[in-house]
DNA sequence: TATTTGCACATTGTTAACAATCATTGTCAA
DNA sequence: TTGACAATGATTGTTAACAATGTGCAAATA
């Protein structure tokens, strides 16, 4: 359906090369930690670059770059992208190669919907009594974005709008929701990297502050409100109505024989 | 933590063995379909049995006894099982092989703490507004679970009670919510497997057929309230708060050389 | 000049052999 | 008899070579 136009996207996205970050990447990890080359580490690295969108969607992930990159042999590499391709971050195309997922928008609406059932479901039982530490580890949290809006780091920004989420989940304690949410949020970050027009998505003004004291209010069906509010907002920030950047792509090239 | 105990259960196990009904699997599988041996069929397959009680917690899966049953190379084997692993079927142990995964107390809990935050939600949104064909295929459901239940059919009702749950996620035509509530259903049969001491978590009497009736009556809250209900009723079906199986069984064997 | 066809290259998929680790069993000594 | 220890066998983890597929370029032809 999507997979017949533009073979390497390296250059053509506009967003930061994934080939400097990789290298760097690299570097740091053979330094530090040469005795655990785990697979783990490589899925984690390219989930957070997904997440902090230094990872642009239709980025080409090949194998020998990726074995270049992390210092490990294709098997391992092979496995987090099998992974990575489980979970919907990467598209994995037999005999082409592994490229990070370009969501179209039909699975946006789905990652929104979900995240809209299960996320009221997360603060509404937070609401209904959340210990004291787990207030104080979600409101260090909002300092930080603060700190970073102040600062004008967008990328530390996108990270930590996008883990504060993570961070509600986590209030439960509950590993298997949290990795849902987590799975979640990080196509979230792919969505907006696609749909996201204005600079409003990444800029969440203060609900996340709102949601915070909606659920230490006590008031369950206020923050039930309050989330559902915010993720409609994130994703009426989207352009999910037109045709992704993609389709005209093709359209024009077909109709480019001019 | 529990990996200590009971190497090979395949014999221990009072469920049915696994080779019998693997075999059966592998002959039809050998002709049937040769020409698609995929890994996701060897997943399908294990999920299936592993919804269906046919594979007990902490079987032994052996690459080279999968590869013979499915007629594949042990790459597909393998892809399979990190798969399966990565969604909390299996646990791999490094070195040690790959076995059907065995929650304990504390995962199981989160288990249904998940489902009833998820579960909630997608009842609610039923409630707002469902299709009059999403009744019928949850009516025809519930026809199934019936007959089966009638004929006494006890591996065909657990199968359907868990798929229920899995059909009234597929009612939002939603890909990413219903693999979200594929992954717990399947982790439950695990845990019901596990801590299930009474019938009565096997035959959810008329539940089901509540849940629905809530759904179409249009009432949100009646409907939250009644899955609810029913997933605390499962949850309060099983052995939780005792220590499992497995502990007691390295104590009975050791202890019983008399 | 534009289109198509063939070839060369690069990348992925697969297989098989090898290395490493773990479990079992047998042996020896206390 | 019991305990530790070592050897053997089986199973998993890894690597490298090979096969297959797709991509891009270039040459040839209309």
């Amino acid at each position: 359906m999507s997979e017949t136009r533009a073979p390497y996207i390296n250059d053509l996205q506009p967003l930061p090369p994934t080939h400097s970050k990789m290298t760097r990447d690299a570097s740091q990890k053979l330094e530090t930690m040469h005795t655990d080359p785990d697979e783990q580490m490589i899925v984690d690295r390219i989930y957070s670059a997904v997440m902090e969108q230094k990872l642009a969607p239709r980025t080409k992930l090949s194998e020998a770059a990726l074995c270049e990159t992390f210092g490990v042999g294709r098997m391992r590499v092979r496995r987090a992208l099998l992974l990575l391709g489980s979970q919907g971050i990467v598209d994995l195309q037999s005999n082409r190669g592994a490229y990070v997922a370009c969501p179209g928008a039909d699975e946006a609406r789905e990652v929104f919907a979900a995240r809209l059932m299960i996320e009221t479901g997360i603060v509404r039982e937070l609401a209904r009594g959340i210990g004291d530490e787990a207030v104080d580890v979600l409101r260090l949290h909002l300092d930080k974005e603060n700190a970073a809006r102040q600062q004008d780091d967008r990328t530390e920004l996108i990270r930590l709008s996008g883990a504060f989420h993570v961070e509600l989940a986590k209030c439960h304690k509950n590993a298997v929701l949290t990795r849902v949410i987590r799975e979640l949020v990080t196509r979230t970050s792919l969505i907006v990297a696609l749909f996201g027009a204005s600079r409003s998505t990444t800029c969440p003004d203060d609900e996340h502050e709102l949601i915070i004291d909606a659920i230490v209010s006590g008031d369950a069906r206020a923050a039930e409100d309050t989330i559902r509010h915010h993720i409609l907002h994130v994703q009426n920030g989207l352009d999910l109505e037109r045709t992704q950047r993609t389709e005209p792509d093709l359209a024009k090239i077909l109709s480019s024989r001019d």
